[in-house]
RNA sequence: GCACCCGUAGCUCAGUGGAUAGAGCAAUGGUCUCCGGAACCAUGUGCGUAGGUUCGAUUCCUACCGGGUGCACCA
């Protein structure tokens, strides 16, 4: 039980014996704040909404609260105006918040919403053919995030990297690919060669309109089984996905399945009847639509003119297939913003056919990575490449780890660590739908608010538990006087806060939120570090204090893990 | 034009309707024979504008202004 929880009782039985009934503890654990400044008490609870209740004002419900309520766990329950601060008792709480942590381990923080049940997570999904920007990085890492805290809290994520590998866009390639393209070429620099293709396209189609039609019937080709389409978009794709796995190595991100768009090719037809049966699917303007004119909404494509299908058609397939397939708590879709309209219309349409677990499926949307102000575009070529950047990344630091730190063990490895854990941070700790604009300088700070700064102090903290010869394990005994100071019970009242900032990330679906406590468990602790001589000349003193460090240790780590990153030792 | 998202310090961003709105970067100055200086400490005339709801609004509602994104055969 959280100590929070405790306080709402508390507060709740004293207000039961002043004579109100309708507050239930929920109520007032909602109610509960953190006060403004440490030094006016660990949790404090406003009277406001009880003034109508009693008929009385704010300060002198707090002070008649404050008479029924004593407890060993609070030092002090102080009246200030229409506040009730209550002050923990810091040696017992310090105790058994470390002692909690460390017995726990990385399962502090842990719950059982979830029951175990799937929850599909779309994420990454990058269109074949095309490079790997910094743009899909987003989708990757919050997916990914996301996933970690849904399965910290009991549910079974299913991360699936649904493969841009179907649709029009082929059917452009290959026109592109038969006119311009050289075997030798792709072959040897896959990615670069077929976006030089598809650039190429684009820039030709300006003046050539016919290119465009070429391209919807070579898709329409490709569709109906064609045997030549199939080869090629066999091929672009075996090759795509091959570039892709290294970046995704790198990331340390995995799939349960990559089925793309293409795996539901064969499922098209099913959605189409089972929308016809349904009464769905009318007519307009020559293509298949189903009309949700009355939510406002403009009517969502089935099936083109030429009988082809579409985006949504095939999220359609992919709905129904994960639904049968996973039997879903939640079905969750990591994709940028720019396609909130398309899920609102999926998920609606999806309702209009009376399955009520539509209700359980979210689009997660992001904002954009911009550079310099604008959106990166394949098309123009302008676009940050991710293998670049996580190049560039890793080589600075590097640079910085032969300065400070030369007889580092394992350079290569933990600059691959550092290096991507900066990449992967500096998107996380961003509230998801706020745009980003690209900048390599920020991409390559590792100071302050960053990945690496994260990483830095939880390796500072190993070296302290090696320095004092800590031995994990034993009895955990905190002697009085050897965390008392404010520094102290700072970093101990964050210690506190994380299972609460587990279970808003998993309600927002908001990585930002570990990313940001993470940050300041970091900073809390440094400063402690930097005032509190911590492996003190007393051997009792130093084991308490030993005993405060190996659990921030436990906490930075579980959180990095969380957001993707490595906590290594040294670095 | 309609819909959605975002406007907080010079810059990048936090801020679950509550008590004096916070970090980082950049800048300047500093840090005990100091456990890792990727650190710590010190310096801050800012909630786009105008209404409304509320005991109380940066937070909720409405309008406007500014930026972004969508709005039929791309994904």
């Amino acid at each position: 039980m959280s100590y929070k929880q405790l306080v709402a009782e508390k507060i709740n039985s004293a207000l039961t014996q002043l004579g109100v009934e309708d507050f239930s503890t929920e109520k007032v654990l909602d109610m509960l704040e953190t006060p403004p400044n440490p030094k006016m008490g660990d949790v404090a609870f406003p009277c406001f909404q009880l003034a109508k209740a009693l008929r009385k004002a704010p300060p002198m419900i707090s002070q008649e609260l404050a008479g029924h309520i004593q407890d060993p766990l609070f030092k002090e329950v102080q009246v200030a105006g229409p506040y009730l601060n209550f002050f923990f008792n810091q040696h017992a709480v310090t105790h058994n918040v470390i002692q909690t942590v460390i017995s726990q381990g990385s399962a502090y923080g842990d719950t059982n919403i979830g029951q175990g049940r799937n929850v599909p997570i779309d994420l990454s999904s990058p269109n074949i053919a095309k490079p790997f920007s910094m743009g899909h990085l987003r989708s990757t890492v919050i997916g990914n995030a996301t996933a970690n805290i849904l399965s910290k809290h009991g549910y079974q994520p299913i991360r699936i990297n649904h493969l841009g590998d179907w649709g029009t866009q082929f059917g452009k390639l290959i026109v592109a690919y038969k006119k311009w393209g050289d075997e030798e070429a792709v072959k040897a620099e896959p990615i670069k060669e077929l976006l030089t293709l598809y650039i190429k396209f684009h820039e030709e189609a300006e003046h050539d309109k016919s290119l465009e039609d070429q391209g919807r019937e070579w898709f329409k080709k490709l569709e109906d089984g064609d045997e030549e389409a199939k080869h090629l978009w066999q091929w672009f794709r075996d090759e795509s996905l091959q570039e892709f796995m290294k970046i995704y190595d790198l990331l340390g991100v995995s799939f349960d399945s990559t089925a793309g768009e293409a795996f539901y090719n064969d499922k098209m037809d099913r959605i189409v009847d089972l929308l016809e049966q349904k009464g769905l699917l009318t007519e307009s303007e020559g293509a298949m639509v189903v009309s949700l004119e009355e939510y406002d909404m403009p009517p969502c494509l089935i099936k083109k003119r030429d009988g082809a299908t579409l985006y949504a058609t095939r999220d359609l397939a992919a709905a129904l297939y994960r639904h049968e397939e996973f039997d879903f708590a939640k079905a969750l879709y990591c994709v940028g913003g720019e396609q909130r309209l398309h899920f609102q219309q999926v998920f609606k349409v999806l309702e209009k056919m009376g399955y009520d677990w539509a209700k359980n499926m979210h689009h997660i949307p992001f904002g954009m990575m911009l550079k310099d102000g604008k959106k990166m575009s394949t098309r123009k070529g302008k676009v940050v490449l991710l293998e670049e950047v996580l190049a560039q990344a890793i080589h600075d630091v590097k640079q910085v780890i032969e300065e400070k730190n030369p007889t580092l063990a394992d350079k290569d490895a933990v600059s691959r660590q550092v290096g991507v854990g900066a990449v992967i941070f500096h998107d996380l700790k961003h509230f998801r739908l706020n745009d980003i604009n690209f900048s390599w300088e920020e991409m390559l700070t590792f100071e302050g608010e960053t990945g690496p700064y994260v990483q830095y102090t939880h390796a500072r903290a190993c070296s302290l538990l090696k320095r004092g010869g800590y031995v994990p394990g034993g009895e955990i005994n905190i002697v009085e006087g050897a965390l008392e100071g404010d520094e102290s019970w700072a970093v101990v009242t964050e210690l506190l806060r994380f299972p609460e900032v587990l279970e808003r990330a998993l309600e927002d679906f908001d990585p930002s939120q570990v990313a940001r406590y993470v940050i300041l468990l970091a900073q809390t602790f440094n400063k402690f570090y930097a005032h509190v001589r911590i492996v003190a000349e007393d051997e009792a003193v130093k084991e308490s204090r030993l005993h405060l460090v190996a659990a921030v240790i436990e906490v930075l780590k579980e959180g990095l893990r969380l957001l993707g990153l490595q906590a290594p030792e040294e670095m």
